[in-house]
DNA sequence: GGTCCGAATGATACTGAGTATCATTTGTTC
DNA sequence: GAACAAATGATACTCAGTATCATTCGGACC
């Protein structure tokens, strides 16, 4: 969970000018308790009435992910979220309820990436590992609720391990 | 890379005719060197003159990958391209340059998953995990050619390691 | 405060992957 | 051949993401 603050700290750091949109677009970030779309802030920003552009949001999501303040998660029904989080090189695993995001730092992955390079010869420079299943709340409230009533996210088949794989 | 046989015996053990057009989307996927998109079989199966309309393409893509003979790939740069695959659990390595894709097994990630499950209180049911680089061919002519030229595949920032964190 | 200029913006148009719809065709069974 | 469901091709639609352009804004300088 990120604060304003520090969205704004770092526009200023990189040289870009912490105008009232992005401003706008940083607060509704921050209030985002787990992965968000653009479409999603479009939408709250309309409902404020805040008067900022679609494009804008998008512009800003961009700019927010090159200073690394945001990032792209690849959702496994195959579609694509953001999530706000520290600059740091690290993992997610994600709510497939909820959306809550956390994140689990560097998990050793660098070793398999060098592994699987000296394996197959390829000159790996980039990896990306995600983890989806139900937080802890969520996992909660399904204990409560009724058991058969089974999550409606059908994990993307690919590279992928769960339910979707029969 | 995968037989043709494969796909169509896999079709007809799952109870789906193998149509004509499916043949065809079969044949067309074999002859991939590596990953690739449904515009690029659309685009094949136009140049050969094929009569396959783009909706059948992508039910017939869609058919594949939920039979596990193909998978949707994330790519560095956010799109996304298919590769065809054993139906067995693993992971890939993708070369960011000509798109050739090897599988490279299960890499005992579901211990990974399993310890941050365990400390996060998480329940994971799934990962991903995708490797990119320059394979062992496009890395000796990388070499060959004028080191200075850089892949221009810039990617995502997110769950990721490689050149774009910075 | 005014001016200048580039950064940034909002509105709109555009692109393309993916999906939905529907009339028609195809393939299988009897 | 008839019946029926699966499958198809053409087309329309959806929506995330991008491009364009006139206008506004913000910061530097005087």
């Amino acid at each position: 969970m990120i604060a304003v603050v520090s969205l704004l700290t770092a526009l200023d750091r990189s040289g870009h000018r912490a105008t009232e949109p992005r401003r706008a677009v940083a607060t509704l970030i921050a209030a985002q308790p787990g992965h968000f779309t653009a479409a999603e802030l479009v939408a709250a920003a309309r409902a404020r009435r805040l008067g900022i552009g679609r494009a804008t949001i998008f512009r800003t999501l961009d700019l927010f992910a090159e200073l690394g303040l945001v990032e792209r998660l690849e959702l496994p029904t195959g579609g694509h979220a953001y999530v706000a989080c520290e600059p740091t090189h690290h993992h997610h695993v994600v709510c497939s309820s909820c959306g809550r995001t956390v994140d689990v730092g560097d998990l050793g992955l660098a070793d398999v990436a060098r592994e699987v390079g000296r394996r197959t010869g390829y000159r790996i420079d980039t990896h990306r590992f995600e983890l989806y299943g139900l937080c802890p709340v969520c996992a909660a409230e399904a204990r409560t609720t009724e058991p058969a009533a089974e999550p409606a996210a059908r994990p993307a088949v690919g590279s992928t391990v769960g339910p979707a794989r029969r």
